[in-house]
DNA sequence: TAAACATTTTAACGAACGTTCGATAAATAA
DNA sequence: TTATTTATCGAACGTTCGTTAAAATGTTTA
């Protein structure tokens, strides 16, 4: 029988060699789909990235589905774990800000292929694993949107639209797989300063009107 | 023989059947790959969704590839064309930035499927394909580039990294078809306000520090 | 040792894919 | 009218897709 426990709720911190084999399919999996999108991602070029049958890729995951599903579940429930953790005890809403910022971009960095499937396959899930999937990212959402909120209050900007704040800072972060270069070893830490400064100064600002024409 | 002649250089503003279909053909291709996804957005769904016979199809394009080759060069094309029409004669970098943000958010909203394929199949075109359409991208980022880079000038920020900037301003225009609900008939000119507001707010002022730990 | 279980393989299934072909129908030109 | 071009069609091609059944290996346990 294949192993159908995951690593959640695991007691020990043991992991039996198929526990993890399944994780080594997940990474190949993740690394392939994130290079060439879900639909082109085949089951046999998936299988034959890691000198693996096909059918022995079943044994471990039901269906490509399931596949495209663990990466994703997994990957946001970290993030919104990780992101809890750090958030532990913080009260200054800015400094929340920026932790969310600075978490968001240190997992990516460490784990691109999963977050890069994370933004771009966000709607290839449907039915159930999709609702399983967006009821974790809507968890990370809110949080991002009651920090934004905070901040609102704070500065007393009542002109400003919250929601659609907050959809503009994950516009920044989720569209960094699309121009992010591995090789330019940029550190998240730069980028999370930077990208921190454009937001709150961004939203902190009470000057709002559009350029009148000339 | 198909009609090879495209819109590009018609002298005279009358369009043959052929041509007419032809813009059909790729309307109807474009909501179809936008709903579903290029891989998934198969020939056949596109020829029924406009009850047309497969082989039809292939009278009017070459292949698959051709369609969102088509949809993307003509998008971006008409996108930079729009925008470099819209700055004729415009000399102050914020007003520029405001057309800008103003001109994408209008295009993206009336073809939404259209604007949606060149974000989201961004990598999807291989080769010459992806290389014409990408100095069509290139063309428009420059300008972007450019009327950042005149903002952190005339501010004397210069602290500011200006591609980086650039990018996450990108990174919240292509971000919208992720979430935006045409339904809700949010007009442009709100989102625009909204965006043109946090970034150039975001990138005007020179407060640059993390947050420093408790 | 043998029995039990865990893992992998070979070979195939039906369905769907992009594309092409030759035969028509419809529209236009002579 | 006939001749010619323009547009459409159904049927099929070869390939790849996700998936599975059954048999063959390893590996652990009794």
């Amino acid at each position: 029988m294949k192993p159908q426990t995951r690593n959640q709720g695991n007691t020990t911190s043991t992991a039996s060699r198929g526990e993890i084999k399944q994780a080594e399919v997940l990474a190949y999996s993740a690394s392939v789909i994130a290079e060439e999108g879900y639909e082109k991602a085949s089951i046999r070029k998936i299988a034959s990235a890691m000198g693996m049958s096909v059918s022995a890729l079943y044994y471990y995951y039901a269906s490509k589905e399931e596949l495209l599903f663990s990466i994703q579940y997994n990957s946001f429930d970290d993030l919104v774990r990780r992101l809890e953790n750090a958030l532990e005890g913080e009260t200054d809403p800015e400094r929340k800000l920026y932790l969310l910022i600075e978490n968001h971009l240190e997992f990516f960095l460490s784990r691109i292929s999963e977050l890069t499937i994370c933004s771009h396959e966000i709607n290839t899930l449907k039915g159930e694993a999709y609702d399983k999937v967006w009821r974790r990212r809507r968890r990370y959402y809110l949080i991002a949107l009651g920090i934004v909120g905070e901040i609102k209050a704070k500065h007393k900007n009542s002109a400003l639209q919250v929601s659609l704040a907050t959809l503009n800072l994950f516009g920044m972060l989720n569209w960094i797989y699309m121009w992010y270069d591995p090789g330019k070893k940029k550190s998240y830490r730069v980028l999370a300063r930077e990208m921190y400064n454009l937001f709150l100064n961004g939203i902190k600002s009470k000057s709002r009107s559009r350029p009148t024409r000339k």
